[in-house]
Order: structure tokens, then C-alpha cells, then sequence
DNA sequence: ATATCTTTGCAACTCAGTTGCATAAAAGTC
DNA sequence: GACTTTTATGCAACTGAGTTGCAAAGATAT
């Protein structure tokens, strides 16, 4: 995905910072904390928080807490679950869909917690 | 519920702070956080933190992250996903089961986040 | 009584994220 | 070009939830 395309007509100047933010958050196929990238980008913490809120202004990025106290950003795809291993902490995109409806209320994420695959073989 | 009734076999020496840590979780119809009770409870917070990491421990407690930085908590119950509203953060007990299998995956908890009944009706 | 273990309060600390402020870089105006 | 206004950045200081070290208080055991 070309990030200039993706930034179009949204009122977002493309600065060196904002393009290493995206970009890595592109080539991660899971959310991703600013703990997991702040070795890969050279700007201060303020200047990729400040910028991380730009980008969810926009909804260019999507964002949820997990357990560790970290905040997770991705940039948003259709709507989908997140899975958090309550063991290794580990967040991974879930790709089936789980149908929920609760009346009156508007469902816009999911999030899921348990044992990942690796955690549930271990006790 | 009676509380000398419910810390039963339980290895926890039901102390004045304790209890009244326990009643409030008892008393309340959602998970309160550290901020909805200090009022209502006359300990130190490191006290309050220490025993709600040993109720953890005997799994008398179970607690989630919010999406406000706060910690949740509540008595166990039978588990049922909570609802967070991304508006007023207001927090909600689901009845309604949410079915849902992940192959491999132990699914321990479950997370809707989305707009409750008040916010979903003001723009 | 005295020794041992557990709980508590206080203060200091940690750590993710935020904010104030001064400088730097862009963008707009003539 | 020069000048003004707006936006982005870095740094340091701050915030606030939760944690930890430590000494005093309470409880339990012998
Ligand atoms: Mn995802
Ligand atoms: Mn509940
Ligand atoms: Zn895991
Ligand atoms: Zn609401």
C-alpha cells in the first residue's frame, strides 16, 4: 500500500516522522505499541504520540489498551477482533468474524482474552 | 452473599480492610476501579492493591483493563463479556452469552467495546 | 513472654503517556 | 525575494495509576 495514496484527502501533511510511523504500522501484521517501534523511528515520544493522535483524528490508526498498560495502535482495516494472551501477552489480529448483537447498543470491537496457541500447551 | 461464607477454604485472613474492600465488590452491580471506591474505604491504595492481588490470586477477584488506564475489578461470577462504552466509559455485566470458538485458543474473557444505550443516540 | 509471620501506612518510586514552551520548518501574502 | 502566520518537532517537566521498600502494628505459634 502506497502511503501517499492512503493519506489522500485527509488533512495530514506527510512529514518524515508521520511516513516512518505509518510505514511500520503497515508492515505489521499485528498492532503494534510504541514500545515495539520506538527503536525503528528516530522522533521523540511527544512528537509519535501527538502524531499517533493526528492519525486516529483521521481514522487513518485504530487503537485499543491491553493488559500490559500498553496503548496498541493499527492502521484501520475493516472492522475485525483482537486476541490478548492474558499468558505471553502476546496480540494477534483475529480474521473470524464473531457475530454479536446487543440491542440498543452500537458494537464497534472486540476484543478477546485467554491462552494463545503456544500458552494454552503449557501449564 | 456472605462474605465469611464466600472466603471459605479460601488461605486469606479476613481482615477490617479486607471486608470492606469485598462488601463494596459485592454491593456493586459493575466493576469498580480503584477511583470508584476510594471514598467509600478508609485503607492506604497500596493496601488496597495488595489485597486485590492476593483476591486475585484465590481467583475471588477477576479484573480488565479499561480503555481510561484504569483497573477494573469484580467478585468472579460465571463468566460473561463487559461492555465498555467509548464515549462515557461507562462499564457493563453482559447477560447475553457470546458465542465464539478459536481453534487452539483458550478464550478466557471477552471485551465489546462500542457505544451504550445513552451515547448512541447523541451525535 | 518471646519469637515468627502477616498486614498496614507512608513515602518513594516506576513507567506510559501528556503538556508547556521554545525552536524549526512549511505555507501563505505581498 | 522578505514578512507573517500556521504547523511540526524536541526537550524537559509533569501526571496519575499502580508498585515497592521499609518500619511499625497485629496476629499466631511455641
Ligand atoms: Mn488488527
Ligand atoms: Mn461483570
Ligand atoms: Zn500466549
Ligand atoms: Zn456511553
Amino acid at each position: 500500500m502506497n502511503i501517499e495514496k492512503f493519506i489522500k484527502n485527509k488533512k495530514i501533511k506527510l512529514t518524515d516522522a508521520r511516513i516512518s510511523i505509518l510505514e511500520k504500522l503497515f508492515a505489521a501484521h499485528r498492532p503494534l505499541s510504541y514500545n515495539d517501534i520506538k527503536e525503528h523511528i528516530s522522533m521523540d515520544k511527544a512528537t509519535f504520540y501527538r502524531n499517533i493522535i493526528k492519525f486516529q483524528e483521521e481514522g487513518l490508526v485504530s487503537s485499543f489498551e491491553s493488559n500490559d498498560k500498553n496503548r496498541y495502535f493499527e492502521i484501520t482495516k475493516s472492522p475485525h477482533p483482537h486476541f490478548i494472551c492474558t499468558s505471553c501477552n502476546i496480540i494477534e489480529c483475529v480474521q473470524e468474524p464473531v457475530v454479536f448483537d446487543l440491542d440498543g447498543y452500537q458494537i464497534e470491537d472486540i476484543i478477546l482474552k485467554g491462552k494463545c496457541e503456544s500458552c494454552v500447551n503449557v501449564k
